[in-house]
DNA sequence: CTGTCAATTGACACTGTGTCAAGTAAGGTG
DNA sequence: CACCTTACTTGACACAGTGTCAATTGACAG
């Protein structure tokens, strides 16, 4: 009964996780996901009351299901702070991909409405955060390079590890993920760490 | 008679423009442009195929207005590579707040039309060719970073000076027009130009 | 006076979201 | 066993926005 009801719910967002996978996000309906999760429409909206509701629940269940937090803590651990650089843009650039679909759905339904907006600039939000740890770890290194200050180091990394960069860069451009990957870490380096250009 | 048309058809684009600009894009309907222009709903049609296609012709009756052309290649006669690279990253930087609207309107419907996605990545190819001629005068005076390939360089320039950055920094982060231009001017020296940091 | 052309009007098809009411099938409880 | 609740189904419908169509109007030109 209450558990069968939990399953249907599952159900229904593991058809709707696999689906905007499968299409990167576009032009999954509604019905398609219930044709998915063998219900019928209707009944999609006894457990969502509407279709941004039930795409933000897929990104919750999304991250439930690989870890992500986990995952993008583990840069926490890093010791210096271009240490933490790299693992923190190696943990998020290395999620993007397993994202992308969900993102990109959410992303476009940001344009009409309201909820989805606010639910994809909390998500937005919540890895700045992760940039923005990074770049204190620097500073307190004494390493950040004085062309910028935390804030703006903060605004540009955050920019600079955007989904639709990565989109571009992946997608548009051809790059492999681990070209992706040592590119963003090489090019921080070069912009945030001073002395550090590597190579 | 056919200048009549013509006046018409320059009075829809014009609607279409302005209220593009006025909304950043978002929520514009057939209806709202034909109420701007002053015609009925169904008499766009007999100017215009779909929307995607009034969306593409408002691109390039912006273009028209603002002399896009001449601007973008102003940064051509530049000396250096050096001065190329900052003349061209100030002149697309400066024209994007001004096409922002249209941008974005033609961005979403790209997501469902394909109309529009051709004609949005034709336009971003045409800019690519201006980072490419940016990169390519920086090889000549080899002055390009060894960490990266002509081709590998133009990507990056390209993504780094797409909208979707500017967006983001400008309307999330506020950073002013101003801050926006150096910062770019500053970082892409910092990447790409080989003891070229300058401050 | 007639033909042509731009535009109007009202109706309609289509897609996709969301709602509602009535009905059904299954399971648990008296 | 009969009864009730719960999850779900079915079919119908409202709504918004795009695009189409046919019939009509008004103006101007030869």
């Amino acid at each position: 009964m209450s558990s069968n009801k939990i399953d249907t719910r599952s159900r229904i967002l593991k058809a709707s996780l696999e689906l905007l996978e499968a299409s990167h996000g576009r032009g999954v309906r509604m019905s398609d996901i219930a044709k998915r999760a063998k219900l019928s429409r209707q009944a999609i909206y006894l457990h969502f009351t509407t279709r941004a509701e039930l795409l933000i629940a897929t990104t919750h269940y999304l991250d439930e299901i690989k870890g992500a937090q986990n995952r993008l803590e583990a840069s926490r651990t890093a010791l210096t702070g271009t240490e933490r650089l790299d693992a923190f843009i190696a943990a998020w650039g290395g999620y993007i991909p397993e994202i992308y679909g969900i993102a990109k759905a959410l992303l476009a339904m940001s344009d009409t409405d309201q909820e989805a907006a606010t639910a994809w600039s909390k998500r937005m939000q919540d890895m700045r955060e992760g940039c923005q740890a990074a770049i204190d770890a620097l500073y307190r290194d004494k390493k950040l390079s004085a062309n910028y200050s935390r804030e703006h180091a903060t605004d540009i990394l955050w920019t600079m590890l955007s989904i639709r960069n990565w989109e571009q860069l992946s997608i548009e451009c051809g790059w492999t993920q681990k070209q992706y990957i040592t590119m963003l870490q090489t090019t921080a380096r070069r912009i945030f760490v001073v002395d550090g250009a590597g190579i």
